[in-house]
DNA sequence: GCGACAG
DNA sequence: ATCTTGTCGC
């Protein structure tokens, strides 16, 4: 009857697109389109980003980034993006912290290209791919991941943190450095004090002081988690400077990957 | 038509 | 984002 269970090696924890929390992306949709295209693609699937309650505290963050060589000039031409003739160069770079001990884990740098040029609002577009294959890179899966970009705080509610975290389907954050859209009070200067993130009178997420004195994030959710967790997340994360430590630290590999070696692509 | 506009 | 030196402030 019971035949004796054959001990299911464990899965590799490698990062890969996975199925939880009925979210499912039956095919992955080339990142290669055009401006329309594009905009549907996040229109449609920032209908399975959910908002969830992460349960338990999250120990090991990833924090993810992107460094690119100068890109060239970008043009449209009846609505396609004419991306520059010659490929940027992209240096990803993840970095996997430890919330407990507060040091790093692990951390992962790939080189790739595109041809996708910077448009506010389809910056996903431009920096995934390479993002994607850093995080295979990994060894280990990270209990939720911040971004260097927006989640949900962007015109079609799929922002860089929400298209990667659903990717993957892990818990993810978006932090940005500016606003890309809403609008939002004055908040304190202390740290800590955050106000909403508003746009056509939804709350897209929130803007928080992580430092005293010191221009504020903006913090939105990406995938699998609610805004108050992201929020905690962040400010749990950012201790010591303005950004969330795995960020900044991810921030700093892909620039030292840049500087480094703009070796292989 | 004129701004705004993650990285 | 990237190009860049020194400099003001906590």
């Amino acid at each position: 009857m019971s035949a004796p269970r054959v001990k299911r090696s464990a899965p590799s924890d490698k990062v890969a697109p996975q199925r939880k929390s009925g979210v499912r992306i039956n095919r992955l949709h080339k990142w290669d389109l055009d401006l329309n295209e594009a905009k549907a693609v996040q229109r449609g699937l920032s209908k399975l980003v959910r908002l969830d309650s992460l349960g338990g505290e999250p120990r090991f963050i990833a924090g993810a980034d992107v460094a690119v060589s100068p890109s060239g000039s970008l043009r449209f031409a009846r609505g396609r993006v004419s991306a520059d003739a010659t490929p940027t160069r992209v240096f990803a770079a993840v970095v996997v912290w430890d919330a407990e001990t507060r040091a790093v884990v692990e951390t992962a740098t790939r080189i790739g290209e595109t041809r996708f040029p910077y448009i506010p609002g389809l910056l996903s577009f431009r920096e995934a791919p390479t993002l994607l294959e850093a995080f295979s890179a990994l060894s280990t899966r990270p209990d939720a991941a911040i971004f260097d970009g927006q989640g949900i705080a962007h015109p079609r509610r799929f922002g860089l943190a929400c298209h990667v975290g659903l990717w993957l389907d892990i818990p993810s954050v978006g932090c940005a450095k500016s606003r890309l859209i809403g609008t939002h009070a004055d908040l304190p200067q202390d740290r800590g004090a955050q106000v909403r993130l508003v746009d056509d009178g939804e709350v897209i997420g929130s803007v928080v002081r992580t430092r005293t004195n010191v221009k504020p994030v903006f913090v939105s959710p990406g995938h699998r988690i609610d805004f108050a967790s992201a929020t905690r997340l962040v400010l749990k994360c950012a201790a010591r400077f303005r950004l969330p430590e795995p960020t900044r630290l991810a921030d700093q590999l892909s620039k030292r990957a840049k500087a480094s070696g703009p070796h292989d692509v």
